[in-house]
DNA sequence: TATTGTTATACTCTATAACTATA
DNA sequence: TATAGTTATAGAGTATAACAATA
């Protein structure tokens, strides 16, 4: 049972919890793609894009959370090394549109390998019985968080 | 079941995932927070002295993450409003010994609740058959995640 | 010399507001 | 005028190194 009394006598605070957690894993996450000369955030854009081009830029911005003044130097540095294209939208030509090159999905899916290892390792650690449950509340969270 | 294969398959990472939820969270809270005039991190070391003094400010800063000198601050705004004493160690004068006064733990426990109250509200939207094993599998996390 | 608390400096990151080009 | 992308400026947050007191 998890009901409000025992919520509030646990010793920590969730957010105390997740922000110990999260730290954790971005410093491991940091390591890996450093090995690949990859920024965290630009990882973020790579895989924001996984789905399909970014019809805008604010877009994009958006979706990782981010402002879209701060997209740009990201976009900079990806598009530099041939990983995104960003090209103007011929029914409006103020958007530039975001595209995913070959190379650029490559990287992405190492990295995310790593990163997904790095994360199947850390999860060993919770109980097999455990493991599901937090996946799909995590899903949940996360999905109510993005509103 | 979550094995492996399963995980690798999410469409989402877990640091993703958890950077958002925590973002929520830490909006809600500091809007909490805000209304009782205690800052974030301030609100952190109020809470880190709830089952007793530390010996150390260099202790402290460790126990909730943080540079030492960077704590120096919030412990300037806290002991300037009561809430918290530094006293020099009889046995080493080079240590000071900070401890919650009754007024600390006045403002901390209030705080505490408001908080509480916020993240019970937040875990509502998990299917309540999923809320324990998440709350048991993020404490296994976070004790893996301090040391 | 080493350690604790503290202060000072530089650096990074972030937020805000301007600028341009299109519409 | 309004919007998208971009750039520039100022502010907050952070890391690093120095300093004084004590051991």
């Amino acid at each position: 049972m998890s009901e409000p009394a025992d919520f509030a006598a646990r010793r920590e605070d969730v957010g105390a919890q997740l922000h110990r957690v999260l730290r954790r894993i971005l410093a491991a996450e940091t390591a890996l793609l450093d090995a690949r000369d990859v920024e965290m955030w630009d990882y973020a854009v790579l895989a924001a894009l996984r789905d399909g081009p970014a019809q805008k830029q604010a877009q994009l911005a958006a979706a990782i959370g981010r402002d879209r003044t701060r997209l740009i130097a990201s976009l900079d540095r990806l598009a530099g090394r041939g990983l995104v294209e960003r090209d103007p939208d011929p029914d409006d030509r103020r958007n530039r549109i975001v595209t995913l090159t070959p190379a650029g999905r490559e990287l992405l899916d190492a990295c995310r390998g790593d990163i997904r290892a790095m994360e199947a390792e850390l999860l060993a650690d919770v109980p097999e019985a455990d493991r599901a449950a937090f996946l799909r509340a995590l899903d949940r969270l996360a999905e109510r968080a993005s509103t």
